[in-house]
RNA sequence: GGGUAGGUAGCGAAGUGGUUAAACGCAACAGACUGUAAAUCUGUCGACUUCGGUCUUCGCAGGUUCGAAUCCUGCCCUGCCCA
């Protein structure tokens, strides 16, 4: 196999990256990759217990293409193992336990997502039971034994939690280790992640190191390369399900379109650059409008984002969508919600449309002018839409939701 | 094992017997303004309601009291200190 020169290389691979540790690793790596004509094994740890990807996945899955197209062998990792013992982040206490067959089927969700911005023919996928799953507990000990806590420590999550008096499982202190052993089993040449993975990246170049992995003359252990955090929709905090401030691979067309919008002004050059749904030319254009005309800068951004996950032709219909709905239109495909009788209380039908998650939220938003049928504003939380024939009624809710009322 | 401080709505945090569904801040939602952005302002933010109220909530389970988030007992969980 060849590999393309070792500056064209690299000149791609630092790109978009925060922090490549160290990058003379890198440059002896690529070096020996050329002339051995052997690819490097790149190494990405996926989650299973959250299978829907999100626009900040792009960032990292989008360096581990440009690996690809470089020829180099892209690994993702299935941690099953870690996700059918629970929870390492500390935040979400009920992270649930997931069985056997769930993580298989969720490592399938991730990959065929995952596929939307790399070459899923092309992947390796291993899931990490294979080896953490066959360790006993003297190995354990073993590995445990490689680390001390007060390294453990550094980590910037434990050390915060630990001088605000927040509890740390010990189980948690052994995450990163489980991790490491992921590079340990596969011997990988790098491993990537976002930039809250330092820590981790960075365990697993020394415990490989320990099991003497990358340690002759001419090799070295992993090679660390951090991506920036994507902020998610609401513009501060990182993109992340449990925040709802993301924007999926799988949301519809309509919801991604409509979120992409709702992103703040600052960050759009942010997911321009960085999720890699533009082409260059189409960076360069958004580029210019980002200057001149935010407003079109956006409408570009999201048009081209659901073009990426979806297809050209969502993309007008919904760039079509939006300006109808701006200039205080309705939208075509809204969900419809059949009604038995012929009329309803208005409030029942916003429930039944999931847009209020009461009946006393639901009353709110009438009372608040929040809430129109067929274009009139209902302020009176008694009202009762009628619904004649087979003439459907549209209802507004807010700014943007929307669903038809039919008689079933 | 001993001591001590805690566990309040999505989060943070007041409240230590009675107008407390529970101050305040953040987040969220609606309205105005706008570019369905940001900023700002206004309102809302347990559930049900015939809009007068009714019901459920302050780690869990009991108890005292006319009345408890507030007092007592037991249990569970967490931090810190000592061993």
């Amino acid at each position: 196999m060849n590999f393309p020169p070792l500056n064209e290389q690299l000149d791609l691979i630092t790109r978009h990256t925060v922090e490549i540790i160290p990058i003379d690793d890198l440059e002896r790596k690529l070096a020996r990759s050329i002339a051995t004509k052997t690819p490097l094994k790149i190494k990405l740890g996926a989650d299973p217990s959250r299978p829907d990807l999100h626009l900040g996945h792009t960032v990292v899955l989008r360096k581990l293409r440009d690996f690809q197209e470089l020829g180099h062998t892209a690994i993702l990792i299935i941690g099953d193992f870690t996700a059918m013992i629970g929870d390492p982040s500390g935040k979400s206490k009920t992270r649930p336990q997931l069985t056997f067959e769930e993580t298989r089927k969720n490592g399938q969700s991730y990959l065929d997502q995952a596929s939307k911005v790399l070459d899923g023919q092309k992947m390796v996928v291993r899931y990490n039971s294979e080896w953490l799953g066959n360790m006993s507990f003297a190995d354990v000990i073993r590995l445990a034994s490689k680390y001390t806590v007060a390294r453990m420590l550094e980590r910037d999550d434990f050390t915060n939690r630990y001088k605000a008096g927040e509890p740390i499982s010990i189980h948690e202190l052994l995450y990163p280790l489980a991790q490491a052993m992921d590079s340990v089993a596969l011997e990988n040449d790098v491993e990537l992640g976002g930039t809250d993975q330092k820590f981790n990246l960075l365990v697993g170049r020394d415990i490989q190191r320990e099991y003497g992995i990358g340690t002759s003359a001419d090799t070295t252990p992993q090679v660390c390369i951090t991506l920036p955090l994507l902020e998610g929709t609401d513009g501060v905090q990182k993109m992340s399900k449990s925040l709802d401030n993301y924007i999926g691979f799988n949301d519809p067309p309509r919801e991604m379109y409509q979120r992409m919008l709702n992103v703040p002004d600052s960050l759009m050059m942010k997911y321009a650059s960085y999720t890699g749904v533009l082409s260059p030319s189409d960076f360069a254009h958004f580029s210019r409008l980002e200057k001149e005309n935010p407003r079109e800068a956006k409408h570009f951004l999201s048009e081209k984002t659901v073009a990426f996950f979806h297809d050209a032709e969502s993309a007008t219909r919904e760039r079509e969508a939006a300006e109808n709905i701006a200039q205080g239109g309705v939208p075509e495909d809204i969900d419809e919600i059949f009604i038995e009788e012929n009329s309803v209380a208005l409030i029942d039908a916003l429930v039944k449309a999931k847009t209020a998650t009461s009946k006393s939220d639901a009353r709110r938003l009438v009372e608040q002018g929040g809430v129109s049928v067929d274009d009139e504003k209902v302020t009176d939380a008694k009202a009762i839409v009628t619904l004649t024939g087979s003439a459907a009624r549209v209802v507004k809710v807010g700014k943007r939701k929307f669903f038809r009322l039919k008689r079933k």
